[in-house]
DNA sequence: CTTGACCCTCCAGTTGGTGGAACCCCTATC
DNA sequence: GATAGGGGTTCCACCAACTGGAGGGTCAAG
């Protein structure tokens, strides 16, 4: 397969293809005329990336599962392990969001959003840090 | 004042602050020693700054409120829509990361974790993309 | 033989800063 | 006057994870 068809059967553009081939995620071989050619088992890699990275998991947690998935001797508690970090992070944010949107909303709820030049938006915003 | 009495009084680092100088959202004078001179107005700009930046406003979303700011003649509509554009980008970012964490909660709590091989979420990870 | 769809490499830009080097300035102390 | 420290200055490089584009090679069809 060439590069064009395995970021259509992974739903990877090709740029990020090369990209993780630049970084050493995938190692695909070449024909004499220098293009890519990957095998079935690059794909599989590829789509196991394309997943991971959907459910925001980093490059280099990435580079972790996938050696986790090559080790036919790892034990699974390991890519729990990867995961629930993740699982905690994401909750952080989450919560960071949250408390995000509970200001701006109450803030946008307060602004009348008329011709009038009050805007406790930016009264708001304008006020000094606490501490 | 020195950039550094605007740092502890804005709660920016220094370097930060230099970072908003350079992209224009601060226009400090100078001494004649080429110290940055800061003014109450210039804090109060750092302090909005801060205040945007920590409720996830983007640095081009803040220069847009930091001019409404300084538009003594705004209309409070003018930044309720910003505010409410900001707003449903946080609720389409919620969104996402409680779909991740649905999934991942799901496959962590389906994984044994212990030392055999077999792994839900690796399995899941490596399966084809739909489409 | 030419057209057009692929493919290649390399360079630069994105966002919002952060780290560090190399150097200047100011004040206090010896 | 020398020196030590704690400011300040500039500039360059780096982070994640790509993306866009230039400039050029390759291949199959008409």
């Amino acid at each position: 397969m060439n590069i064009g068809d395995v970021a259509t059967r992974s739903g990877l553009p090709a740029k990020t293809i090369r990209y993780y081939e630049d970084i050493g995620l995938v190692r695909p071989q070449r024909e004499a005329n220098g293009y890519r050619r990957f095998r079935e088992a690059d794909l599989h890699k590829l789509n196991f990336l394309g997943r991971a990275r959907s459910l925001g998991f980093s490059i280099e947690d990435c580079r972790s599962l996938l050696a986790l998935y090559e080790d036919a001797d790892r034990a699974s508690g390991d890519v729990k392990r990867v995961a629930e970090r993740h699982l905690s992070a994401i909750d952080r944010k989450l919560a960071e969001l949250d408390a995000m949107r509970g200001t701006l909303a109450h803030l946008a709820e307060a602004c009348s959003g008329d011709q009038k030049p009050d805007c406790p938006i930016l009264l708001d915003l304008a006020s000094a840090p606490e501490g």
